[in-house]
DNA sequence: TTGAAAGCGCTAACAC
DNA sequence: GTGTTAGCGCTTTCAA
């Protein structure tokens, strides 16, 4: 050791290993033109030292951290999982490690969430959920190589989108409801996302088209489950009460199904729900419901390809990636009891 | 501008507002000794160039960054949200930013997250669940302030841990159940981990202590809904059905809700079921379990007081801090039905 | 109050 | 193959 004290660098690694520094940091990169006697001394004396090298020093030489910054829309909505699986794995045959936070833990906080990922000067970034694109999130799209996971919001100039195709998906949704002989079919609708509105005329759009026209009822929530519950009870308290219900996601499905508890009314007996997300939620068997599988990880898969390219090349135009959604029909759909048929 | 390539640097920024690089970084620091001219000056150049201070130059010759790193055990258990909001908020206020990582999104990762936590040169670690101190995770624990936060298998030299306490806890799940009239209470138990062993230990000693050491039985499960129902199902379907279960969390009391509804059982009428964690799960109005509340927010609030002591002073020995659990009463207990007294 | 200069620990030419 | 050297962008004495 020199000074003795601190962490030990580069420097007392190539003294203790009697070599120099460059040495060193050709073994730590793994250079083939390093003799295998001075690699030994080299490795030995790290593995004797506790030597970690700072992150941060390479960075300033290298001008690249191989770390790729996650924002988080909110961590209590667990669908993304799969996808930071389908990301993670893959990032890491490419030598990338991901940093996640989440952006609004705490209000505005994405604003410092992205300043401490532009500092750190992350590879690349990637922004999952259904954030509105913000002036910070703009800013920080300007700057850093950026992919969106999920959001449909985003037609920034050079930002990716990976995603499923909820047309696809809500029309497999509410073609399952038709085929199954359904005629009323409610919808559970959410917010101002993209995503809501699109899950929201596919359904409209799928009634009308299957001559359901007059059918159409649509409550709104605000996207909770206790939101999802009021909407529920409206639409089956309703003098036409629907026999089957169209849930924007599968945290709303929830709610519905517990309006059709607190009205008395059995599911699938009485009325048909389908969710949207296939989160872990609808594969509790005691909820078991039919859901809308996004293919998470093929999402997440595609992110990373997508984030991959656009490092490499920075100012290609836009790239929008939709996945195929499947449709997984569990135990909260059936046809609709003889009696309700009218 | 300078080189014209690249992001703007310090140095940029000095020439544009025609002073020296210390001034700039005075200002970066909101000295009080600026004048106001000069301060204007810089932060318009800043503005103007939009530039932003690079972290790893910071880092570097100051030496710390401001950064926490949280380990995540597995970002599928949302329990730990409520305790990252309560580290979060007032991390914040001390001018850290944290950034998280699952340790096992990908098995043996964690080793790979906490050397990415190590070469960044974090200012701590929080360690965030069940995990089993791997030898990865005490060479991290040797060079880096870290608090554990929600296990209990940690007995680490310098690692202080915020948790909750289980055996107050698990007391007043089963106790309610004695209150309440039962007598055949039988228990989910978990795996290895000290959480789950001291919460079956309190379970065996108080029913003893109520004089039902007779009705003592005991099913294990892996965690997840799909075990305990399994293990349910056996309870459920024992000779002497128990009237009242204590699941060792939320997830698996949800299971044993699966398998009560299997067997045709209504809960409470039939049997009376209690969790702990009081996740949202819990919370579902569907759902609505009578659990235990780990007191998170306040978890996470002390496990950041630890930490930041323990970032002052490394070496003083560990604390452990546990919070009072509370129980909370929904809807899944009710006193047996009276021909089940007996 | 401001500026000059010496690092922080590492990588990357470039010599040998 | 291996060593030398010049930065990377910032903070921080120390003078002025």
């Amino acid at each position: 050791m020199t000074g003795g004290h601190g962490e030990p660098t580069i420097r007392d690694v190539a003294e203790r290993a009697d070599v120099s520094k460059s040495l060193v940091s050709l073994v730590l990169r793994g250079s083939p033109s390093v003799s295998d006697v001075k690699r030994e001394a080299v490795l030995k004396a790290i593995k004797e030292l506790g030597y970690r090298p700072n992150a941060a020093a390479r960075t300033l030489s290298e001008r690249r951290t191989r770390v790729v910054g996650i924002m988080l829309d909110d961590l209590r909505n667990p669908w993304y999982v799969d996808c930071l699986d389908g990301l993670n794995s893959v990032l890491h045959a490419g030598g990338l490690t991901m940093v996640l936070g989440d952006g609004r833990l705490d209000r505005r906080s994405d604003q410092r969430l992205l300043h401490t990922f532009m500092d750190m000067r992350v590879d690349g970034l990637v922004l999952v959920g259904t954030m509105t694109p913000s002036g910070a999130v703009s800013e920080a799209t300007l700057r850093l190589p950026t992919v969106v996971v999920g959001s449909r919001d985003f037609k920034l100039p050079r930002v990716d989108v990976s995603a499923q195709d909820d047309r696809l998906g809500a029309e497999l949704a509410v073609r399952h409801l038709v085929d199954l002989g359904h005629r009323r079919i409610g919808h559970v609708a959410g917010n101002q996302a993209a995503v809501s509105k699109i899950r929201r005329r596919v359904y409209e759009d799928t009634l009308r088209a299957a001559g359901l026209a007059d059918e159409i009822a649509v409550q709104k929530c605000d996207l909770t489950e206790e939101g999802a519950y009021t909407a529920g009870v409206r639409l089956l308290r309703a003098e036409r009460r629907p026999t089957a219900v169209f849930a924007v996601n599968d945290v709303a499905c929830v709610g519905v199904l517990s309006a059709a508890a607190e009205l008395g009314l059995s599911v699938p007996r009485d009325v048909s729900l389908v969710g949207y997300d296939n989160t872990y939620l609808s594969r509790l068997r005691y909820l078991w419901l039919t859901t809308v599988d996004i293919a998470s990880h093929e999402v997440g898969h595609r992110a990373r390809e997508l984030l991959m390219q656009r490092i490499d090349d920075p100012i290609r135009s836009s790239v929008e990636y939709l996945a195929a959604p499947t449709l997984i029909v569990r135990g909260s759909t059936a046809p609709p009891a003889p009696n309700s048929r009218i």
